[in-house]
RNA sequence: GCGGGUGUAGCUCAGUGGCUAGAGCGUCACGUUGCCAACGUGAAUGUCGAGGGUUCGAAUCCCUUCACCCGCUCCA
């Protein structure tokens, strides 16, 4: 059967660049609540409403449909560099703490900062460097934040403390190479020059900032059964990659898929849910032999940024940005992000939406050995012996085609669920122009959602309550539930309906008139071109289907 | 964590020491209405972010605190 459907308006209106006005939309439509909003709200938690709910689920199942349950594992797909496998899995939030301290997230996550009392700046207390300098006698040890400018700026801070000219530079009497503040005994506190201080021992005595949630395993727990909310889901795959191997007959490549919550106890959450203290993410960690992991990387790149494009995002807020070679870890050949132009950064700034990452073998290294550094090092402790000890299973892989055995290489495309969902809101909120009663123009404001996101996929409205229209709107209404999330109202006028789920992003609107009890047919209306057309009643489902298909 | 701003109805906001805290939009009901925010009538809705203080009297002044926005800082 064939049914005429229009094709979404090609010309569509930017989005706005107002993060307010959407984040009012949010809450008025039911999209996204603060967290606990009623007891004052908690900086870092945002919950989702029976809209948003809806759509974020949408993308969590278009993910894993388009990534793990839909994928062809039979043909080369275009840009792959061979056929592959794909599956999923579901790990625990709380995990062995080893896990940890072998991922290196113990170590990373446990950042001490100090303060400076006079300039309120805080510096991450491991990228402080400085150098002695002595003149008058007096003699002090000048600091700058570790970077490419750490000497020139030391230079100037010397200088504008002890009062010198430029001409009289040569004063400065330079005791030592630059060192870090770490390797200064606390004696050296009184001499220390803060990096944007005038006087003296400004600085605080470095504090920890823990950004991994911690918590107690069993009521009695003591602090050797501290353990730890999952900062990443990755870490849930490569514990169990060999587990998957064993339990299927799965050959790599293999991909395996991992949505759920994860927790970083964020410094400074900000910009509604972009960066949230809890927050969910969807990660493919994909093993692959070392000789081709390049290629693979170059293919996960591509296809998730054409997966976010497909989607609705148009090209010209959407980037993929390569990482230089100073961003990345030694081992990997390439890391690049995908980011979106998100309306509270300033034009022209990108916010990151999903990283790919190339990671070798480094995690299921680590994961045997003990915690690696970047250089792919067994990292020692103060005693000589590895720092963290890892797991001593075998994780490598034995292809029994070739018979060859290796330790997999990894291509890690993580993204952000919430982060996707915030994008497809602000990319889907527009206002354009529609008449009103009289013929006038009116401002309309329509979440133009892809309708495969969309949390309504179509709404059935009586156009008037009497006549029978409610009772066969309502027939109507039942039989497309079966298939689809739709809704009925047969509230206020027409019009107004309209745009009520035009501000949900509804993309069809059903409605029963006076001719649908003559000839069975009923007005289809497009969210986006605001035009109509006629079906037959009973072929509501199919012409819904097909209309979520096509767009 | 620092500095600045904001916080009053579901949303946008008015109200700067004095009567029972208001408007627009939205919501609900009834009537009318036959395809794009219609009209009429009526109705509901407020810990004035929270706690404390000053005062005869506080949404309003003071202190503390929480949340959001902007700028620093941080961002695995």
């Amino acid at each position: 059967m064939s049914v005429e459907i229009e094709k979404a308006n090609p010309s569509r209106p930017a989005p706005t660049r107002n993060m307010e006005e959407i984040v009012s939309l949010c809450k008025r439509r039911g999209f996204m609540f603060q967290n606990s909003e009623i007891y004052g709200g908690l900086n870092g938690f945002w919950d989702y409403g029976p809209l948003g709910v809806e759509l974020k689920n949408n993308i969590k199942q278009a993910w894993w449909q388009d990534m793990v349950t839909s994928h062809n594992d039979m043909d080369v797909l275009p840009g792959a560099p061979g056929v592959y496998s794909m599956t999923g899995l579901d790990c625990t939030i709380i995990m062995h703490p080893q896990v940890w301290k072998c991922s290196g997230h113990y170590d990373l996550f446990h950042d001490y900062m100090v303060d400076c009392r006079e300039s309120k700046k805080r510096y991450r207390h491991d990228q402080l460097v400085g150098r002695w300098v002595t003149v008058r006698e007096q003699r002090i040890f000048a600091t700058a934040q570790s970077g490419e400018e750490e000497l020139q700026h030391i230079e100037r801070q010397a200088m504008k403390f002890f009062k010198l000219r430029n001409k009289h530079k040569d004063q400065l009497q330079w005791d030592g190479d630059v060192i870090g503040v770490t390797d200064l005994d606390e004696s050296a506190a009184a001499s220390i020059l803060a990096p944007d201080a005038k006087t003296l021992d400004t600085l605080t005595d470095p504090r920890e900032f823990n950004l991994m949630f911690k918590t107690t395993i069993g009521a009695l727990g003591g602090a050797d059964d501290t353990a730890f909310l999952r900062p990443e889901t990755a870490q849930g795959i490569f514990v169990n990659f060999k587990n998957v191997i064993d339990s299927t007959r799965f050959r790599l490549p293999l991909g395996i898929a991992q949505m759920g919550k994860s927790f970083r106890n964020e410094i400074t959450p900000r910009n509604f849910t972009f960066r949230s203290r809890e927050f969910e993410q969807m990660e493919i960690e994909f093993f692959c032999h070392p000789d081709s992991s390049a290629d693979w990387y170059g293919y996960w790149r591509d296809r998730r940024m054409q997966w976010y494009q497909d989607l609705g995002l148009s090209s010209d807020r959407l980037i993929l940005r390569e990482h230089g070679a100073e961003e990345m870890a030694h081992y990997s050949i390439g890391t690049a992000d995908i980011e979106y132009a998100f309306p509270f950064l300033p034009e022209g700034q990108y916010g990151e939406l999903e990283g790919v990452a190339h990671r070798g073998d480094f995690d299921l290294r680590s994961h045997m050995e003990g915690k690696l550094t970047g250089d792919l090092e067994l990292e020692l402790g103060e005693d000589g012996k590895p720092k963290w000890k890892g797991s001593g299973k075998d994780l490598s892989y034995r292809d029994d085609l070739t018979n060859e055995k290796y330790v997999p290489h990894v291509i890690e495309p993580s993204a952000g669920a919430d982060r996707a969902t915030l994008a497809f809101l602000c990319e889907a909120y527009c206002e354009d122009e529609a008449p009103d009663e009289k013929g006038k123009m009116q401002t309309r404001t329509v979440m133009r959602l892809h309708p495969r996101l969309a949390p309504i996929k179509a709404a059935v409205f009586p156009l008037v309550k009497k006549d029978g229209m409610p009772e066969i709107a309502k027939q109507a209404y039942l039989e497309l539930k079966k298939h689809f999330n739709v809704f009925y109202d047969d509230k206020g006028a027409v019009g107004r309906r309209y745009r009520r789920q035009d501000e949900a992003g509804t993309p069809y609107c059903i409605t029963i008139d006076g001719q649908t009890l003559e000839d069975r047919t009923v007005t289809i209306r497009d969210r986006d071109s605001l035009k109509q057309w006629r079906v037959g009643l009973d072929d509501c489902v199919a012409a819904i289907g097909e209309g979520l298909n096509q767009k």
